[in-house]
DNA sequence: CTTGGAATGTCAACAAAGCTGACTTATTGT
DNA sequence: ACAATAAGTCAGCTTTGTTGACATTCCAAG
């Protein structure tokens, strides 16, 4: 399809240009996840707790439902992992006060010790991307990124760009 | 860490720039895996299948052995989706004529033509990307990415853009 | 020409993390 | 009073990853 070196330089959406764009975020997410994982295993632990981590670090007092929806995993699956977490002593919900049925998510101590672990790692490893790559790529890539998102999924990346700046 | 506004504007290695980086990636990768896990969705395979049939379809010929290392997985958990794909008559292995250890796969027909359904949709979603982001921002993109990889991965992510070109 | 090591394949057992469906409990709002 | 919502739970299943053990085939070096 299209790739006809036409007059405008559309070089850069020609098939093998996506396909190596696919195969980039392929490779890249591997390195993304890699150092995380890395200190997860050994423990009782896995992708999915840190991503509960994370995104309980990044909107304290959220409820089961919204992580829910981030997450894009069922209530069950879901609350597998946050019982863990509960147990460990890693997270505690508390009953809200204006809705009691719902649950708000706060980290603990040990909780906050273990996100910064893991955060660290990963953003070691965006820091050093980054400054290889400097500002300008990083507002592409952030833009195209974006442009990937189902619209759904953008609204809520958004809606935390606000509430956690 | 970092962030005291210091003389360069190194504003772009904020804590909070490198953690809206990380939510971008997170939420950018579900749509980027969401098209062809529809489609494989009812069938009886996963995104497993369609990695395994993106890198035979990119590579024709490759080893088993190169193939377990572009994906990063066990032999054993590689080969019971390769195995579910011979028997479904979508890839054909062959005997390597120099190394006759080897395993040189393929596609057949049929796994073309289920590599061109799944490689279409997720083209289609990159294309529509890339279009709104622009050339400049598709460079940061693909620049960023690279520089995120691991050093291993990196030089089979290079080796496969020489080969496939 | 034998033998060690490499590449591949296979069996079994297990774990992480997703899913569906059915159901309970507590609470809210109509 | 009652329907709807938020959360939690039980049971069972699937996909995809993991180890460990072992067989087969074959190349290459002694």
């Amino acid at each position: 399809m299209s790739d006809s070196t036409g007059s405008e330089s559309l070089l850069f959406l020609t098939d093998e240009q996506l396909r190596q764009g696919i195969e980039a975020v392929f490779f890249a997410y591997r390195g993304f996840t890699s150092d995380p994982d890395r200190i997860l295993a050994g423990m009782a632990y896995g992708r999915a707790h840190h991503r509960a981590i994370h995104f309980i670090a990044r909107a304290p007092g959220t409820t089961v439902n919204n992580l829910l929806e981030i997450l894009g995993v069922t209530k069950q699956s879901l609350n597998r992992v946050l019982r863990t977490l509960v147990e460990d002593g890693l997270v505690i919900s508390k009953v809200g006060k204006i809705d009691r049925r719902e649950r708000n998510l706060y980290l603990t101590e040990a909780g906050i010790a273990l996100e910064r672990r893991l955060s660290d790692a990963q953003r070691a490893r965006m820091r050093a991307a980054y400054r290889q790559a400097g500002p300008e790529a990083v507002a592409g890539f952030r833009t195209v990124l974006e442009a990937m998102m189902d619209p759904d999924m953008r609204r809520k990346y958004q809606a935390l760009r606000e509430g956690g700046a």
